[in-house]
DNA sequence: TTGAAAGCGCTAACAG
DNA sequence: CTGTTAGCGCTTTCAA
């Protein structure tokens, strides 16, 4: 025995000679928690009884007499204990509560979040957003382990933000994916209508007079994006037009990696009038880019976007976009993973949603 | 085909029908784990060794043989094993992740998780954003039932968004409370110059030549929503005016409980020609309500807001507001975490951020 | 009505 | 080098 500290530790209002009830055949306890939060085994000292009496007390069980509860009840007040979610989950089989597994904390998955943190209300569920090893959120498989780490113990169901993988089917907890990784398939799934919505954004540009349009595409493992690459192919060629192979790149979704490739298309002299890049960040990356190299926007090069963000309202000039209803995406996949958990239909559904063009002023003819 | 089980059973709790490996003799292919998650024991049990060594090899501890810490990696891949963050953090004393609680995911909270998401990259620390009981967030002390049931096993150190009590100061983990309940004093907090903020606002509103104006108020109890309310009446009195008390009213910053005092605010004959709402979501519900009501924003009323999220910039018209630097809040906070974290200066720390006018389309010079 | 004891999955002493 | 053992805080039989 090393570093313990001294027998005479008081904690929460427990006086120093407040050795109470001690083991049978007088074992002496040490006092009350030396320091942090008080512990089942804390409040049972205190208040005389035995651990699994506080327990019973606790989750109002029956078979614990009336006075007995009621002193328990005022230990744990005047200790401020609340039980730990660990140690409970490690016990029992349920938590009430949601995961939401997300590789990092952006303005695509936070909306969503908002749209979570609004249908849970009332649920009796609560929420944990977890966002695994930031830094290297390229690491294909983060949601693997941020899976195996919580599920089954800290959480009862998940929601998996754009996951790098196909998921297992059953991992032994609920499942749904936003922005899958392998379209309508495997678990249970929300999406968009990537397709219409890449469409309807090279129209809206093509109806504008373009012809030369760059396309920086998003993430390649992803079915959105793999999606919305095709839908701005289709309407290309629908209006007659040949997609330039040198002017479809891949940005990744994100504005650090998109930024090689934005630059890539906007200092080649035959530049495009303008860009449809695959998401809002990537979008606003672009106009910052284009303004860097003394590009107007939207007179010399238009712009557009896809998510809607409200980022995307907040940029200068404020971003043309497909929007896709985000708040309700994550409503949504809360509804069934709630609806999983609740009934045995474990025929896995997948939701899709509406997209629809938001014009702003990032868009405009091309210069005569 | 069939696999039998070792001679020596692996103690009690295996049911009869358990498919359980041999013992380190039985070469049989291994069992898998029934369902769900593999545990440690389902890999020591495949690999033919005890939980001990697996948990060795996992967690490159020394005095392992090569060959059979390839062996179990080997097992680990397998089955696709990760520790469970909860068993492992019940035993452990250190997590290494940090909790950030909220009351509720909203616009402003979210920017605040950009960037702490942001500052966390590299650190080596996971983040984990709670939400405890959502719906009842106006429960005064959702903060300390969250922060019990989380520190101490959990995480190892957390920030508190907007909590609605003094929290103590020290609860076992460092605490980090953003936009705090008592001010600069007690925990570590972060936070805006918010005093200085008001000033400006109102300021703006008296330049613009604007006397009968009107306060929309913040939550009484936070810290924040008294200063602005008192930087609102100083700039008034600075300017030789007086706040008429029938148009300081209290919106909770929330638009659902800032909506009746909003209509009252607007439908009185003599009602203001501008409102400084204390912070964004409910001067955004200001305008709603005005266009509502069939008054034009900024020409028949000009509304000033508080925060700079980025849904200020995307309402019609874009709000004019003050801005706080959020996401840089949201990385200080976490800067002042870990270092509490890692070094033992307890000296808790306050840190005030500056404030700035943004003007944008919602504010302009009175009718004449 | 109560408490002793087992054990959730894991790590850390300490023996062999 | 490896396994046995003891618990982390909690819930839950099962006996007393």
């Amino acid at each position: 025995m090393s570093v313990h500290s001294g027998t005479s530790a008081s904690g929460p209002g427990v006086e120093p000679g407040d050795d109470v009830a001690g083991g049978p055949g007088g074992s002496d306890h040490p006092a009350a928690p030396a320091v942090g939060r008080a512990t089942i085994t804390d409040v049972a000292r205190v208040a005389g009884v035995s651990v699994a009496t506080v327990s019973k007390v606790v989750n109002g069980r029956y078979g614990v007499a009336a006075a007995t509860a009621e002193r328990v009840l005022g230990v744990v007040e005047e200790l401020g204990y609340e039980s730990s979610l660990v140690a409970r989950s490690l016990r029992r089989r349920q938590t009430n509560v949601i995961g939401v597994l997300v590789a990092e904390f952006e303005p695509f998955s936070t909306e969503l979040l908002k749209g979570i943190s609004a249908a849970i209300n009332g649920t009796g569920y609560e929420l944990l957003a977890y966002c695994g090893d930031a830094g290297r959120t390229d690491h294909v498989g983060w949601e693997r382990r941020s899976l195996s780490r919580l599920a089954g113990t800290l959480i009862d169901g998940v929601v998996i933000v754009t996951p790098t993988l196909a998921l297992p089917e059953h991992d032994g907890v609920p499942v749904v994916a936003i922005d899958p990784h392998t379209g309508p398939t495997g678990p249970a799934t929300v999406d968009s209508d990537n397709l219409g919505g890449a469409r309807m954004a090279t129209e809206h540009l093509i109806g504008l007079g373009h012809t030369r349009i760059g396309y920086l595409g998003g993430r390649a493992d992803l079915e959105s994006a793999r999606l919305r690459e095709l839908g701005f192919r289709e309407a290309m060629e629908a209006a007659g037009l040949t997609p330039d192979p040198d002017l479809v790149l891949e940005g990744g979704y994100r504005p650090d990696r998109s930024d090689r490739p934005t630059h890539d298309l906007l200092e080649r002299p035959d530049r495009p009038t303008a860009v449809f890049a695959a998401n809002d960040l990537s979008a606003i990356h672009v106009i910052q880019v284009a303004q860097e190299l003394g590009l107007r926007v939207p007179e010399d090069l238009s712009v557009i976007g896809f998510d809607d963000v409200p980022e995307a309202a907040a940029s200068t000039p404020p971003l043309t976009t497909i929007a896709q209803s985000l708040h309700e995406m994550g409503a949504e996949a809360l509804r069934m993973v709630i609806s999983m958990l609740e009934s045995d239909a474990t025929q896995p559904r997948h939701t899709r949603l509406p997209t629809r063009l938001v014009e702003r002023a990032s868009t405009a003819p091309p210069a005569a």
